[in-house]
DNA sequence: GGCTCCTGTCTCACTCTATGAGACGCTAGT
DNA sequence: ACTAGCGTCTCATAGAGTGAGACAGGAGCC
């Protein structure tokens, strides 16, 4: 577990239970407490205040789970990347004819924040939220190779400089068997990664080397994000009130 | 400033800036001071934290917004109940002919958390992450009616005990000018309210009394999603690994 | 230029708050 | 009856968060 420190050990604190139940779903004082690492006090009082806040709930066996305000929030937060990042998705989706994804890190893991399915026939389905390694798949090695501390991953590093040189990945059979995937990155203003998105399919169609027919489209969809996030990050929330 | 407290301070805090800034959208430290009341450099330093954290971020006019880390949160935290309710919402949509939307309460506005559109012609479009006031349009009334803080608010007590007898409710042209809407509550497991199920389009369709016609659907749809989410409130989410 | 006002940031002494060992009651299993 | 494991609560203590205040930088004004 390799926990950021903010300086405020409570926040520090809270972030770890909210990103264990994110990571683990439904947890019980003591799971949380095991892989928390709290004392047991401690774990239940964050715990409780976080559910007092609407940020967890409980269901009815007392377990812990991501609660409604954060749901809330978070349709929120995504306003500025998902929403943009849903039109590009579309039309990436629909030029490739396969699947397509958006994700963001989120601790050691990515997390799907839009999605645009192929309408029918053989497709791969990535749920909306749906949480995956960083190290597997071309989407984490996306995000793996513009951040700083890959090394703490069993990736070799000599791919992750191949991906930041052609600036995307593409990876086969390697998240979930009979899956192939090609991925580019999406930057922010200042020029960190922020997001990297996917295109997958079943191997049969995308080949051993997906790469070939789809990375120009994907890195060309990356770059329109990228660049619609604007030098701002993210547009402004609309709030009617 | 309604300031539910949990028991522990800084938490309360970081959650009131949070909620802030999902409300106000972008804020300065200055708007953040003066929005929550918290001293300077207590909002400096919970709002740094929160940023170090990935919860927010920051643009380059130093700006604070919500993070990416709170849409990756809010993808899995929307697991339940947004995925749950994108089919009765799409079912909904096309039953009746109208858009289709999923609002939670957060704080004292309400959010939209997951949509389906009328495909063509004149429609109402919610925007996914769209925050509403409580106490404007038919879905604000519906959370309304089943809290027990509705006192707060200045809507006719008369018409909440409508519609807590009725179990739905119906504006016209309330929220903004020429939409009509019909909307009805989501239980979850304890009987709480966790969600209000809106059909919304134009006044001239809908009529001035819309309920008339869409009542039952939404109220349907409404008791199918209280089912779906089951017992517990909401079912495990899916976590790959 | 000099002046004022308003930012964001940082420090530091003080206080109040979060902490966690420990205790308690409960349920399930043996 | 006994044990093991759970969730919950208390309370003395340490240590963490607090906020007045100071500082530097920028915008606007005279």
């Amino acid at each position: 577990m390799v926990s950021v420190t903010s300086g405020i050990q409570v926040l520090d604190r809270a972030v770890l239970v909210i990103d264990t139940l994110a990571r683990e779903g439904p947890c019980s004082l003591a799971d949380l407490q095991r892989s928390t690492g709290l004392a047991r006090p401690t774990a239940h009082r964050l715990a409780i205040a976080l559910v007092r806040q609407g940020v967890l709930s409980r269901d009815d066996a007392g377990r812990f789970l991501l609660g409604h305000r954060l749901a809330a929030w978070g349709a929120v937060a995504g306003r500025g990347l998902a929403d943009a990042g849903r039109p590009v998705l579309a039309r990436l989706g629909e030029t490739t004819g396969e699947s397509a994804q958006l994700y963001v890190r989120e601790g050691d893991n990515r997390v799907c924040i839009a999605v645009h399915e192929r309408p029918s026939g053989l497709r791969d389905t990535v749920p909306l939220g749906a949480v995956f390694p960083l190290d597997r798949g071309s989407g984490g090695k996306v995000l793996l190779a513009f951040s700083d501390d890959a090394s703490r991953f069993e990736v070799a590093t000599r791919d992750l400089v191949t991906v930041r040189k052609r600036g995307w990945a593409a990876t086969v059979g390697e998240r979930e068997a009979g899956v192939a995937s090609v991925s580019a990155p999406v930057f922010d203003g200042s020029g960190a990664v922020v997001a990297a998105v996917s295109v997958s399919g079943p191997i049969d169609r995308l080949g051993q080397q997906p790469g070939r027919r789809l990375a120009s489209a994907v890195t060309e969809a990356a770059a329109v994000l990228s660049t619609a996030l604007g030098p701002n990050g993210k547009p402004a929330p609309v709030t009617a009130g």
